[in-house]
DNA sequence: GAGTGGTCTAGACCACAGA
DNA sequence: CTGTGGTCTAGACCACTCG
């Protein structure tokens, strides 16, 4: 039965294989492999080709690698995230929407962490052009969330705020407050109308890969999140770097009247 | 021989390198770049190095590999799809969503081609379960396309219909008319009032792979686009699914009075 | 120091596309 | 028939982890 299609390289019908097996529950979340050799003397062919075959496992997030040996990935339920009740205004006001992330996380039995770091600086060259503002100086205030499920990080989110709205508010404290950041912003006369998501899928860069605990053959969801006024005007620019294989987004919307 | 950082491997190295070249245009689009062993001579490595390298291009849609060579991609832009104004109630009366895709197309210059085939089939377990169909009878009837951009597949969708609203009706023709299937379930009773879109992304199957005309390290979206009527029952799956490197999402959606 | 995966090299054979 | 990438094998050295 290993013989099926004679077109399919070997590396991925071990590959299936062991797909099958860890599915299967052969090997338990979290456990560890065989070493490459063994499993190479198991399948009867060698370690560069059982190397090939984990490879692309761990491109699915179904395994790690490290030099330590090959273990299956803990985390087996993608976490969920959905968009439009996350920014749901009723939901925001009674303090939900703060939790959302954590709430989400404990539904899956997992404990959330994470962190804040505030700061001044330039914005990537297209979120500047987005908000309008000077790419090469520091327009914007930054803030870069770090969150964690289980102390595994899960994602990577920074928000981008314009300076001339944002300096000196609490905006740059590290606790928004209450109803969080877009709370703040209607409380400065910029209260968020429209909202836009924008989603790619790309390679992490080196940088991401490692902050996400990620192998690079990976790949990260590159969430732009941009918020305008009625008048049209972008308040604010959140991007959201997340490993593909760890969460599931959703969106949610009405056909009724115009819309 | 850049020895930058003794970390990086080799043929990742050489995968920047070649990256950096074909950004930059010293190999153009749709061009044939030099063999593995010519590129092996050049860079210094050995044909393995450099087939390792362009396999890290590969899964990221940059260039392909075939018996016949490796080229460089020939579609540079991703396709826009912007879900929210794709299924917005004003253009579909208009007859202006049924050609959401190929406008999308047009305006990035390329020619939109498709292919229906309609029958009636058991749908996928998990698709079942969300019409509330009995998973192993012929409960569906399902819609399936294969859209081209200039002739080269770019998403495989499939819409299923419970057997008990579509049996009989236009949803079982090949041309649904006017308005699309989203009317004659309108005229049948079963208006949409709310969709649901749920993303993921995975490794395609062999037959997605091949249908697609794209490699197996590469990944795909799975959109599983859910419509339900006002009581809630779901009246139609889509499910969709199309490469990553040639697709970019949007969602759009108000902050307004209660959402 | 032993064990592990990461990587590179070298060579061989294969299947397929095109001249 | 020839050239191409695909794959497999075998062996070597490396860097890191852990006991």
């Amino acid at each position: 039965m290993t013989d099926d299609d004679p077109r399919r390289a070997a590396y991925r019908l071990y590959a299936d294989q062991l797909r099958e097996a860890i599915r299967g529950g052969t090997y338990a979340p979290g456990s560890k492999l065989p070493t490459d050799a063994e499993l190479a003397a198991e399948l009867g062919t060698n370690r560069g080709t059982v190397g090939q075959a984990l490879r692309v496992l761990e491109a699915e997030g179904l395994v790690s690698k490290s030099r330590r040996g090959t273990f299956v990935s803990a985390i087996v339920n993608k976490i969920y995230r959905d968009s439009t009740s996350r920014y749901n205004r009723s939901k925001r006001e009674t303090g939900q929407a703060r939790g959302a992330f954590a709430a989400e996380l404990r539904a899956l039995g997992m404990t959330p962490k994470n962190t804040t770091a505030v700061n001044r600086a330039a914005p990537p060259r297209w979120v500047a052009e987005i908000l309008g503002v000077a790419p090469e100086n520091v327009s914007t205030v930054a803030r870069a969330r770090h969150m964690l499920a289980d102390d595994v990080p899960v994602q990577l989110a920074t928000s981008y705020f314009p300076l001339d709205i944002a300096e000196g508010t609490r905006l740059e404290e590290l606790d928004t407050g209450p109803g969080g950041s877009k709370s703040r912003l209607a409380e400065l006369g910029h209260a968020q109308a429209t909202v836009t998501e924008e989603i790619d899928v790309r390679s992490p860069s080196q940088e991401e890969a490692e902050a996400l605990g990620m192998a690079e053959d990976q790949r990260v969801y590159q969430i732009t999140h941009t918020a305008r006024t009625k008048d049209g005007r972008a308040v604010e620019v959140a991007v959201h770097v997340m490993p593909t294989h760890l969460w599931r987004l959703a969106y949610t919307w009405d056909l009724s009247p115009e819309h």
